[in-house]
DNA sequence: TGGGGTCCT
DNA sequence: AGGACCC
């Protein structure tokens, strides 16, 4: 629609195969929904218009400009897929409460389950802060972009998400933590709670388990048995509307592809050429991004006669570097090269002295590698990581340009993820870090100022509740999260601003590609863009003893929650606390500090694993020291 | 029932 | 290398 703003009030949908994978809204009215076959799209909308979206190129390009837009407002952007971004603003929010006075605070946008207008911003700071975050976000997106979208404004990603989708086409929607049972309880079933897919969705029900609530209440000891004590744990949670995991900058991808699917192919001179056509495209997309693969994986999909979904083998082997060289630098006889690296990987798949129906073939780049900063000096032999990373998260700008002892970003000090540094713990850290010293001390507690937590704690349960609801207030370090959907709507049409600068980096974008879907389609978009903001007050209210239902159990229930915490309570804590009780529980035997990271380039390595938590001292609040 | 991606095992 | 998840 913005390629071609005259489909604008026509019924739209975008095609791929024989399948309608997006629609806009005037395509929806008519009954066209997600992943339609044509057929039945036509049966139900004769006048639908179709285009061809198996080339992603343009939706890529769309959707880095919109995460290096809304990176440009604040850099922890998390993407998922090519049209929703998760942002965590705690820090913008945290900085405008500062030189914000209470009286001047407001709500834009809807609160879910509330009305707008009955809601108290005094009450709820830091979310109020967050929507008006949120609808800059989207402004910009907008103005400088052409596309529409909707935002979700709550204390986790899981929150933000789906209260994204509260209000739809164009309209953003704010969490109360209070109303967090309500959205949980509002899904339709199980297969709504993000991260539970089909296999999940299907396990659970075998176990009898249809709904959130049944979820929610299932004994966590049956539930570990069929999934494992962390998978148990982690869905247990997003049944409650508990998210731990943080917004993890997404930086530059990690791995490149290029597809195509099809009725039938069975000679090896239709693969050969299928392969090099995809590799050309792939090539063309490497090169552009300036990075050097290290690794090739060619994936295959048989004709299945059973099990037919997704049945996908493949095979990988390291790239010769001589070819990665070549790669990077856009040399042109690259291409025969990886097709015969390509055909020999086939072969390993395939026995081709026997009939072979396949109907579909993918080719990948794989860990990718930055260029080398200090060029080849040995310096790079020494250095775990890899040199680089930077910027912006798209394609990563390629290296100035192609060989070049490239001199900027000598080393930064630590990039940001992409290829391995320290990312989520480190960012955990970072992120709380700075506002630790606020966090443990003064604010931290929920509590007022002039409570003291050890009298707190020892106060009965309805005492405390009325003093946290009328204390509301905040605290300190909360995630929060944003999400951006687009969707064009309005569409001028080529209007793509241009780059935006980023942090001082520019960014740039490929061309070329393969398929695609989204955002385009028309106005519609889906939903994306969500939100979170931290989230302020509300309660804690601590039980002693008597576990409610959940689960019980000792010291493992629940979901991992202490017999004295209830977790509806626990749901009700700003993220960033959940995640920080979490650990330290997890960890029970008290805070061994992990040997703690030296933090430097040395150890580099660790990648993203490791929660290691630090910072604590959050019990204390919670159980009698 | 696409054509992409991510992370975990 | 495959499996789960997301869009």
């Amino acid at each position: 629609m913005i390629r071609n703003p005259s489909l604008r009030d026509l019924p739209l949908g975008i095609q791929q195969k024989y399948i309608i994978v997006t629609s806009n809204y005037v395509a929806r009215q008519h009954g066209v929904t997600k992943l339609m076959s044509v057929s039945d799209a036509k049966e139900k909308c004769p006048q639908l218009v179709l285009v061809n979206g198996e080339d992603l190129t343009c939706y890529r390009e769309m959707s880095y400009k919109v995460t290096d837009l809304l990176m440009s407002h604040c850099p922890l952007v998390e993407r998922l897929g090519f049209d929703e971004n998760f942002v965590d603003v705690t820090e913008l929010v945290e900085s405008r409460l500062k030189e914000t006075p209470l009286s001047a605070l407001s709500f834009v946008g809807h609160i879910y389950n509330q009305e707008t207008s009955a809601v108290s911003a005094k009450d709820y700071p830091r979310l109020a802060i967050g929507s008006h975050i949120a609808a800059e976000l989207r402004d910009a997106v907008h103005t400088k972009l052409g596309l529409t979208g909707c935002a979700g404004i709550a204390s986790n990603k899981l929150l933000a998400k789906l209260v994204s989708g509260a209000f739809k086409p164009n309209q953003q929607t704010t969490l109360l933590p209070e109303c967090t049972v309500t959205l949980m309880h509002s899904l339709s079933g199980l297969r709504r709670v993000p991260g539970v897919g089909p296999r999940t969705a299907q396990r659970l029900q075998a176990l009898g388990l249809h709904s959130v609530s049944d979820l929610q209440l299932f004994p966590l000891v049956d539930l570990v048995k069929e999934f494992g004590e962390a998978h148990a744990k982690r869905i247990q949670n997003l049944a409650r509307g508990i998210d731990v995991s943080m917004v993890t900058p997404t930086g530059p991808p990690q791995s490149l592809s290029d597809e195509d699917s099809f009725k039938k192919m069975s000679t090896m001179a239709e693969v050969s050429q299928k392969i090099e056509e995809l590799l050309a495209s792939l090539i063309d997309r490497m090169h552009k991004d300036g990075r050097q693969p290290m690794t090739f994986r060619l994936t295959i999909r048989r004709l299945s006669t059973a099990n037919k979904w997704f049945n996908r083998e493949s095979r990988q082997c390291p790239i010769p570097s001589f070819l990665s060289q070549k790669i990077a630098l856009g040399s042109s006889d690259v291409l025969t090269h990886l097709v015969t690296v390509a055909v020999k990987l086939f072969h390993k798949l395939v026995d081709t002295s026997e009939a072979f129906h396949l109907t579909l073939i993918n080719v990948c780049f794989c860990n990718l590698q930055s260029r080398s900063v200090s060029r080849g000096s040995i310096a790079s032999f020494f250095s775990h990581k890899p040199p680089q990373k930077p910027q912006s998260s798209s394609r990563h700008t390629g290296p100035p340009s192609p060989r070049q002892p490239i001199s900027p970003t000598p080393t930064q000090s630590h990039g940001r993820r992409g290829g391995s540094d320290y990312s989520v713990e480190e960012r955990t850290g970072a992120s709380r870090s700075p506002k630790t010293s606020g966090l443990e001390e003064g604010a931290f507690p929920r509590l007022p100022p002039d409570v003291d937590p050890d009298v707190f704690k020892v106060l009965p349960q309805h005492i405390q509740e009325e003093l946290l609801s009328n204390f509301q207030t905040e605290r300190s370090g909360i995630p929060s999260v944003l999400t951006t959907d687009l969707e064009d709507q309005t569409g001028f049409s080529h209007i793509f601003p241009e780059p935006l600068k980023r942090a001082s980096q520019s960014v740039r974008s490929e061309e070329r590609g393969a398929v695609c879907r989204e955002y385009d389609a028309g106005s519609s978009r889906e939903d994306g863009n969500e939100f979170s903001v931290p989230q302020d007050p509300v309660g804690m209210r601590v039980e002693h003893d008597n576990s409610s239902k959940s689960v019980t159990s000792n010291s493992v229930s629940g979901a991992d929650f202490p017999h004295n915490v209830d977790p509806c309570v626990f749901s009700q804590l700003p993220a960033d606390m959940q995640r920080e009780l979490l650990s330290e529980w997890r960890q029970q035997k008290p805070i061994f500090k992990m040997p703690s990271r030296p933090s430097g380039t040395g150890g580099a390595s660790r990648d993203k694993k490791t929660k290691g938590p630090q910072t604590n001292n959050l019990l204390k609040y919670f159980k009698p020291s």
